[in-house]
DNA sequence: AGTTGACTAGTACAATGTACCATAGGACTA
DNA sequence: TAGTCCTATGGTACATTGTACTAGTCAACT
């Protein structure tokens, strides 16, 4: 947090007093910074390649000028992925596309986003909401209320439709594996292949086609949510 | 692993030379019992909670005999996965129920192992596939397959209903809060309701019914994956 | 009696998150 | 001008972790 004592407060984005200390070495320290680094550390390293200190390194700072600005590692995490699901407002005017073209958008641009960072897939379950993941729910949750979704049933098709997403983004992260590994489970696979012959016969964990999946999935949850097409 | 030098070799359960060394403190030292109290350390403290010293001292050996079964922490989070995930393998006879039913009993065995140990959901994201869960996996492959579903869709159906599983078991493992939690979302959520207002009134993060959104996003996927009934 | 191989365990080290403390400079007040 | 306070930086130090290295014990076999 900003200011140790002040509890939950960050810094107002609303006036920059900027006192420029450094002459022309490192720009301040900032949240914006400090996320941003972590997000290029991630992307790169993977997530045990964040450490607080690699990630002081490449701010040009102190380790303990970080907590300066965040509580702990958790907080760090949580902003990292909370920056990665930006995501542009949709153009208000415009769009009036069907609702279901719309949902899919949402969902699709979604998963996109996680995918774009292995990294959210497999740390979002342990975090908490933040706000852009709110936003997107909200934005899910307006086109299929648009849609004709009672408020009763709300609930259970936002909920299945995230389930579907956050599965098959979580599912094709963790089995995107570099080709080493790739290698190794097939060869752990065959091995074993005459006890699962019906999973070795379709190749499930070799050539699936993940996109093809989701959209597939997509469109049968779609149809039974909300039948009105 | 059994064996430092030997590489890869568990000990074959095939015989039990059983010294019995103690006299009549701690049995032995084996795989099955690391496994199972990493299981109890797991359920009992979460996932931060096992720690390469507090499971030896559970069982009370020495933190670097540990090493002589287990090849690292790694290796232990696995087992534990897997162990977690063992299932009776359904009475061959019997059960000639119709495959949906099959299906739905082997999603729903699937989901209710891992709701009972919440750890197990955040963990498998990052981990390989155990013996257990490939045999899930199978079981599910040869009910579709017997409903009737194509080789060539059996892919995509097989990941649709697993993404459902995985999406609905992680959000609902995470989302199960402790009361302080609880509380402390509720007050967040409260402090941005103008933002998010479709949300706030359908109470999604308050009270939502995870097994009936289960249950119903199974049966759409169902319906669409192989629509004979 | 000697050797081997399965197994146990202490010591030690490097990496990590972070509490605590000292500091510096600008802004504001007296 | 001097004093005080707030924001911000970062060094030192420590507890906790995973695990490499090493030495040891005991049973079985030669």
């Amino acid at each position: 947090m900003a200011g140790k004592r002040s509890g939950k407060k960050r810094p107002q984005p609303g006036k920059s007093p900027r006192p420029t200390r450094e002459p022309r070495g490192e720009p301040p320290l900032s949240l914006e910074r400090i996320v941003a680094t972590a997000v290029e550390l991630l992307d790169t390293q993977g997530i045990d390649g964040l450490t607080m200190r690699r990630l002081a390194d490449r701010l040009g700072s102190g380790v303990m000028s970080l907590y300066w600005h965040v509580d702990n590692k958790e907080d760090v995490f949580d902003l990292a992925l909370d920056k990665v699901l930006e995501y542009r407002a949709p153009s208000d005017r415009a769009e009036p596309q069907g609702w279901r073209q719309e949902a899919v958008h949402v969902l699709e641009g979604w998963r996109a986003s996680m995918l774009r960072h292995p990294w959210s897939a497999s740390l979002l379950p342990r975090r908490a909401l933040g706000p852009n993941i709110l936003g997107r729910l909200e934005l899910l949750a307006n086109a299929l209320s648009k849609a004709g979704v009672a408020d009763a049933d709300l609930n259970v098709a936002i909920w299945s439709l995230w389930n579907h997403v956050m599965g098959s983004t979580i599912t094709r992260a963790s089995f995107e594996l570099t080709d080493d590994d790739q290698a190794a489970a097939q060869q752990r696979l065959a091995g074993l292949s005459e006890r699962y012959p019906t999973i070795e016969r379709s190749r499930l964990l070799l050539d699936s086609d993940w996109d093809g999946a989701f959209r597939k999935g997509l469109d049968y949850l779609l149809d039974g949510l909300a039948p009105i097409r």
